[in-house]
DNA sequence: GTTGTTGGCTAACAACGTTAGCCAACGAGG
DNA sequence: CCTCGTTGGCTAACGTTGTTAGCCAACAAC
């Protein structure tokens, strides 16, 4: 979050409708009320089948977790063989990153609508319910983004700038936007892994969470 | 953190002096300057060949990495087979298990250490300070411990309260230790994979997270 | 109508965790 | 001294993983 790029020219027009990628279309931009420092890239473009092919891993990976995401698993649910899978993807590698990049999508989108939102009261505690919200009703899609030193190279440019940025938008200071990324980071982690002493009301931890990021 | 157990009887004296497991040994206890609500459990004991296992395994994890921790690579640094891994453990689980504990063991000891070096300064920046230091310097050791549910069931009773505490030690409140524990550990994390942006000096962004838990 | 591309297929490989079954060494008891 | 049970090695093998090689039908383009 430093070295948050200053958008470097404006994005270009749409060049009428664009095929159904699966990945999230460009919302309506309403005037930012806030310093804005990342501009939405634009969605990556995806072969049909291609958009088949992660929809089907997305739902396999949801519905029955990550050790049901195996190559011939994925060609079984598509009807086809696991070797077939590599005329259209690279390797299994390829299939988590585009997942990667469905969850950056989805969860930037919706922290950024939180901010949008220009209720003036506790935008901290907002954007956290609402990182907690998305973490638990997609643990699977987020422990993917969790596990591994995220292979930049097949990320979409400066995705991983616009999603973060709703923390920078809502502390005002790149550190302590790091800071509270990491921070909402950590406590969903060990909430999905369950690292947390059973017993515990995590409900007041993000409290606690919040109250660090707000207070002074 | 909440449902941290009180301690319930104290531990029995050691009798004689105990094999050497690979685990730390109890160290002195000084007299606490702070509310303790939970004991130093007693290390499991382990027979010879076990320890020689977990010792090579941890080696083998920290030099090579997690991909280089295969009962056969195992076997081959131990000078056997990997099937022969089987007569002193029932499987690779619990090698990760055993390493996990070890994690446990030594930044709960380094944690501890901290909250009891009686400085009266700032004990939260000391002790994140730490938990970073600790968890930098041991990389696919900490990483280990970080990916999985953490099967509980093998795990040392009450070793997860006594390596949380120093969190309910520095800040005096269940809560805020588990949103303080939880931040660390997401910064961790995320420094670990890489994922902050390039360029960010990461010494400020855990300044930011320390001063959020002591300001105020 | 030929030709090149697209997208399936089977067969196979190396590496993984793990199980089964065999056997040498060795300590204890009679 | 002999026997017997245990300990800790071994080889062979199984099922699963990601992945590659090579074959071939359908189809679009020229």
């Amino acid at each position: 979050m430093t070295d948050l790029r200053l958008p470097a020219a404006p994005r270009p027009a749409d060049t009428g409708p664009p095929a159904d990628t699966g990945l999230p279309a460009d919302p309506p931009r309403p005037a930012v009320p806030v310093e804005r420092v990342a501009l939405r890239p634009t969605p990556p473009t995806r072969s049909p089948r291609v958009t088949e092919i992660i929809g089907a891993a997305r739902r396999l990976l949801e519905d029955e977790g990550v050790g049901s995401l195996t190559m011939r698993r994925l060609g079984e649910v598509l009807g086809i063989r696991a070797p077939s899978l590599y005329k259209h993807l690279p390797g299994k590698h390829a299939v988590e990153a585009a997942l990667v990049e469905t969850a950056l999508w989805e969860a930037g989108d919706a922290l950024h609508r939180v901010v949008d939102g220009a209720g003036p009261g506790d935008v901290v505690g907002r954007l956290l319910a609402e990182y907690r919200r998305y973490a638990l009703a997609h643990p699977n899609l987020y422990r993917l983004t969790a596990v591994d030193p995220l292979g930049r190279e097949g990320l979409t440019a400066g995705l991983e700038d616009w999603s973060g940025e709703p923390f920078y938008r809502a502390t005002g200071e790149p550190y302590a936007a790091q800071a509270l990324w990491a921070a909402a980071h950590g406590a969903v982690v060990l909430e999905l892994a369950n690292r947390f002493l059973p017993g515990s009301d995590l409900d007041r931890t993000w409290a606690a969470l919040a109250a660090a990021f707000t207070a002074h």
